[in-house]
DNA sequence: ACCGGTACTTGGTATCACACGGTAATGGAG
DNA sequence: CTCCATTACCGTGTGATACCAAGTACCGGT
């Protein structure tokens, strides 16, 4: 696929919080989890800044976890404000996404 | 609606490319329809960037065209390339489109 | 002569994905 | 015991993009 970089703006945020809502996370595992839903060259590069920050917006609760095979693992959770931001996020993007699917669709105008 | 800025990322130059895609069409023109597409806050000053970048990727035509009323308008068309780099848009917005609809729909994995 | 609508341009800011490199902890192969 | 792969995280810089703000210019009507 091509270079999705520009799309992906603002979009993988949302994923993340998505991810996050079906219970704690933590970074790694995040991206494979981007992987397998179809964003294949998403990086940990890219990742690990959007957890930045979730946690400086506090969006998101921190808690350290010791690993059997790694160093400690920095486990994330959606708090009330981060669950209200993905919904707002479902909700730009049902609009966006309407938008553009009716453009497709029509000639005129 | 909320801040959109972001999810917009890639999105206007397409939405640009479609709507000349059904015919030449100058700056000021195109802003409005924008507009009426939904995209109500979308203004001058980010269109007028988009174009010139249209205008350097070789993906339109432009034509210095007298307007009745007003400053003689700057009028693009599609060529070859820009029909193409249209195509690759709507192939890239159906890939992540169709990835975030399944992401939205499922709550496991 | 002024003003509102038309039309384009420019400069600066913020945000984001991403590449690149670095750090650290564990466990197994040699 | 040492090397190395895997797991796991962090920081910096770059490039692309939308957007804001302000400015320039052309025209018609009052």
């Amino acid at each position: 696929m091509d270079d999705l970089t520009e799309l992906l703006k603002g979009v993988l945020e949302g994923c993340v919080l998505h991810i996050l809502s079906r219970g704690g996370n933590y970074g790694y595992e995040i991206v494979r989890s981007l992987n397998r839903a179809g964003f294949a060259s998403v990086a940990e590069g890219t990742v690990y800044p959007i957890l930045l920050r979730l946690e400086n917006k506090r969006l998101v609760e921190v808690a350290r976890v010791k690993s059997e095979s790694g160093p400690p693992r920095k486990v994330y959770t959606l708090n009330a404000r981060g669950r209200a931001a993905l919904e707002a996020f479902w909700r730009r993007w049902e609009f966006v996404s309407s938008r553009l699917a009716i453009m497709k669709e029509t000639d005129n105008d």
